[in-house]
DNA sequence: ACCGTACTCAAGTGAACGCTTGACTATTCC
DNA sequence: GGAATAGTCAAGCGTTCACTTGAGTACGGT
């Protein structure tokens, strides 16, 4: 657990494997939708999830191992929580990622839209690298 | 191909699956990145990727049936783009979860800040489930 | 016509995943 | 103390994943 924590600092990237590999389960995103609306027991979790309890945990764990859910035991109840720090991160890679590719289509529709009605003038312009995508 | 997209759009959740699994890999994720520069061929995608060409165009098809990518083939070159949209619905159900628990995080700290200097008045107040996160 | 490039397909392989069962350990409640 | 609750550990099992190799197809250049 806290080597999955330090890891996930010295390497972004094993960080990012992880958080989505964790969210590409739909069973593992119903339980952190859950977890949105507030902290919950291993096994509230998974109360609507027909498997076993000890499957739930392995869940868990992986959510845990992923950065995206944290969790303590008080009593024999592990109560879980949602890493909203963690989720920023998988959210800012997709939106650069976003970002970039729509400010590069922007660039290529305003450079078609002023060729459009002007001669060729040779110069180079913005970058139409390929096919107009 | 196409039947993916039809998937994809009458089942936005098996979709989410097939994002987050493809997002998972940081091969295809470089891959992205690339195409987030503009559009590239399935062996200018390889390149940097120590696979055969082969391997490189299981990884496209992923990323295809996940519509994060496009492709169509001029002559014997197949040119993929990525597909911004599909980047955003991603990016809107994790932003959306964490909007959700940071809200919550606000309203229960504004109601620790409340219930600070002032004694129990019984009030409920504002959601404060389980342990104080 | 021929060669090299750029994919494409199919089968196979080892590792990782998602889950189960069974046993075992705290805690809590009566 | 004894039963029920909540979690934990380990082994096993079928499936899916990320490749590989070895083939074949279709252009494109000369």
């Amino acid at each position: 657990m806290l080597k999955h924590v330090l890891n996930n600092v010295l390497d972004p990237e094993l960080n990012l494997d992880r958080i989505f590999r964790a969210l590409a389960d739909p069973g593992r995103r119903r339980m952190l939708e859950r977890l949105s609306e507030g902290p919950a027991s291993v096994s509230e979790l998974g109360k609507p999830m027909a498997m076993s309890l000890a499957a739930v945990l392995q869940h868990v764990q992986i959510l845990e191992g992923s950065g995206l859910v944290q969790s303590r035991k008080l009593g024999r109840t592990r109560t879980c929580s949602l890493n909203a720090q963690t989720l920023r991160s998988a959210e800012r890679w997709i939106s650069e990622r976003r970002t970039f590719v729509e400010r590069r289509l922007d660039r290529l529709g305003e450079y078609l839209a002023d060729t459009a009605d002007q001669p060729d003038t040779g110069d180079a312009g913005p970058a139409a690298p390929h096919a107009p995508a």
